[in-house]
DNA sequence: ATGGTTTATTGCTCTAGAGCAATGTTTGGG
DNA sequence: CCCAAACATTGCTCTAGAGCAATAAACCAT
């Protein structure tokens, strides 16, 4: 079951079976429920997670109530409410999975010590986190520069598979508008 | 002229003088006058620089001609435009000096030579990505969640010295809002 | 299959903020 | 110190998309 981190690793930083051995069993086995929450908003998230299958969704709530969708992590990819974990603050982000999902799971305490002690968990942490400004990034410039209609656009261009595998108010509050505009949007394609 | 960039490292690291001699002569001192360009639109961004004196601004245009700001780096600050640095890729963004700026220049090369090698530049360039990562995360949060007026205390409390030293179409542009609608709400304070 | 709950669609109204134009104010180079 | 160019303010109009309400469709547990 950690074969799936292993290819990741083997593809991010070349190492091989026996090196992978030496941390993989920090990387702990969850299987989740549809719906099921890893993170509660005000929590402090102590663990970066690997979707081995499934989808987790990280979103926060703001003060009217409105639901803003960050990141839908599917298939081998880590997902963490980063901000909490670097920090040890508290999240005001959610954590949830979309469908049954399974995930790896690694705590604060392993994991910063590999960072510090194993070249290849410091450069995948390293990729994380560049991965995560460059993805914040694209979004932020989507969301100045594009507007609804050119948002639906580009989420059909580059995650098309979003469409098929989650509800259109998840869609709607990951593009950053509301599910009136997402239908009527889709409906004038 | 590196004695800023050394209090940085040692704050973040702890290193000593002597350790940071070993790869302070890789960061280059460049002096810029007000308005001066480090990197325009579609160059790729082959260096990150350190802020000594002055303020360098990020910034994109868009289809539309407008420009979106997503940093202003004052003193004590790393700046550069991450995703193009950090993919080799054409950037989509400009730096240019705001005022005389005095900055440390350090290439790509050596650059990641040392985070591969030096144990301090590496925690330092972690460092970076998770504060790149962060900021972004609050900017995109302020975005979605906050009307124009709410992004404007949101400024006057956590930078209120940007007032002081930035025009009010910078300070627009940083806050994804028309330099009328910021001279309005000003106005109305 | 069936009924009840959640989710999606669509007509209508309303508003925050964009954009233009005209005017006033600041700034810095000669 | 002065004047041109850049920058800021403000009245007015317009529009993308929010929000409500009513209806239709999809989903799920028994």
């Amino acid at each position: 079951m950690h074969h799936i981190l292993f290819q990741y690793f083997q593809e991010k930083t070349g190492i091989n079976e026996g090196q992978f051995q030496e941390f993989s069993p920090f990387f702990q086995l969850k299987q989740l429920r549809k719906n099921e929450f890893l993170l509660m908003e005000k929590e402090i998230c102590r663990s970066i997670y690997f979707v081995n299958q499934g989808c987790l969704r990280i979103y926060s709530i703001d003060t009217e109530g409105q639901e803003h969708t960050r990141y839908f992590a599917f298939e081998r990819k880590f997902a963490s409410a980063l901000t909490s974990f670097i920090q040890k603050s508290p999240s005001f982000e959610f954590i949830q999975a979309t469908e049954n999902t399974e995930v790896l799971v690694i705590n604060y305490d392993p994991f910063f010590r590999l960072v510090e002690h194993n070249s290849a968990v410091n450069k995948v942490y390293r990729n994380i986190l560049e991965n995560a400004y460059i993805t914040s990034q694209e979004r932020i410039y989507n969301f100045l520069e594009k507007n609804a209609l050119e948002k639906l656009h580009w989420l059909l261009e580059y995650q098309p598979d979003i469409f098929s595998r989650l509800s259109n108010q998840m869609i709607a509050s990951y593009l950053g508008i509301t599910p009136y505009t997402l239908s009527r949007l889709k409906a004038a394609l």
